[in-house]
DNA sequence: ATCCGAACCTGACGGC
DNA sequence: TGCCGTCAGGTTCGGA
């Protein structure tokens, strides 16, 4: 389900709930997800929060006494409701608040994660993670440096985390569509004008879907519950057989890996 | 060292 | 209606 745009949008609404509010507990209905939930978040109490980050598509809540590492996997989301609001079969995890609030997990798939660390620096899940899309580190530069001797096909390489984070499959699609670059070419074979060019088209994407709350494809809410509404303007993800928007050629798919790619046979190259 | 497929899970949907 | 195969927004792991 979620990129790091839902998993920003998700960030956004839930911060003015919980930052400054003091955890008075949690509720661990189903430990077993991607690996078990952290011992440590079962025995919290009475911990004032004091930010919400995000790294790469990990929420991070800041405690005292260290912090909460929260993947959404494939199928996670985050809500804050109401204390008392019975749980649902896929309510696996529940933090309540000072205010009254609870942040409430559900994940069908349970591909998501729930950790806790003292010293983030020795988080393995954050250790290796390549730079941020929209920092200044990731750049044509970075893109070259990386690229030298790979020839994977470059739709695969740009959901390498080690390149960039935060990028997935349809954002990945997205950003060579915008950029024209086919999902087929080995990353080594883009020019420098390409190599700027996608850079630009990431950034742009992944900011445009922040700023409209992310892709709703079946079951993303923003934590107050509405959809994202990016999914409006996608381009070639989940377009097959429609027209371009640009060109009116048919919109293809094919596989990368596992993952379905689509793109444009006229627009890309 | 690098790559690729399998694996982790549940649910939705289409075809027969 | 029901069963079966396929697909789904992510990431790690093992074997080649």
């Amino acid at each position: 389900m979620p990129e790091l745009p839902e998993v920003e949008t998700s960030r956004r609404g839930i911060a003015p709930y919980i930052v400054g509010e003091t955890l008075l507990y949690a509720t661990v209905r189903h430990p077993k997800l991607r690996w078990p939930v952290s011992e440590e978040i079962y025995y919290l109490s009475d911990e004032p929060v004091l930010s919400i980050e995000r790294r790469a598509k990990y929420l991070l809540v800041e405690l005292n006494a260290g912090w909460i590492i929260i993947h959404l996997g494939m199928s996670g989301s985050l809500r804050i409701l109401d204390e008392g609001t019975p749980p649902e079969k896929h309510d696996h995890v529940d933090l309540a608040f000072s205010n009254g609030k609870i942040l409430r997990y559900t994940d069908p798939r349970r591909f998501g994660a729930w950790l806790w660390e003292t010293d983030l620096a020795k988080s393995r899940v954050l250790a290796h993670l390549g730079p941020e899309p929209l920092s200044e580190e990731f750049n044509s530069e970075w893109l070259r440096e990386k690229s030298l001797k790979k020839a994977t096909a470059i739709k695969s390489w740009l959901m390498d985390n080690k390149l960039v984070v935060g990028v997935g499959n349809i954002y990945a699609s997205e950003s060579l569509f915008q950029a024209g670059i086919h999902p087929d070419r080995p990353a080594n074979s883009l020019s420098q004008q390409e190599r700027e060019c996608l850079v630009i088209a990431i950034k742009a994407v992944l900011q445009r879907s922040i700023d409209q709350g992310g892709t709703t494809l079946r079951d993303f809410l923003q934590s107050d519950g509405k959809p994202g509404y990016f999914a409006q303007q996608l381009n070639v993800y989940g377009r097959a057989g429609e027209q371009c928007r640009q060109c009116g050629t048919t919109i293809v798919s094919g596989k990368h890996g596992q993952r379905s790619t689509f793109w444009c046979p006229h627009c890309q190259h």
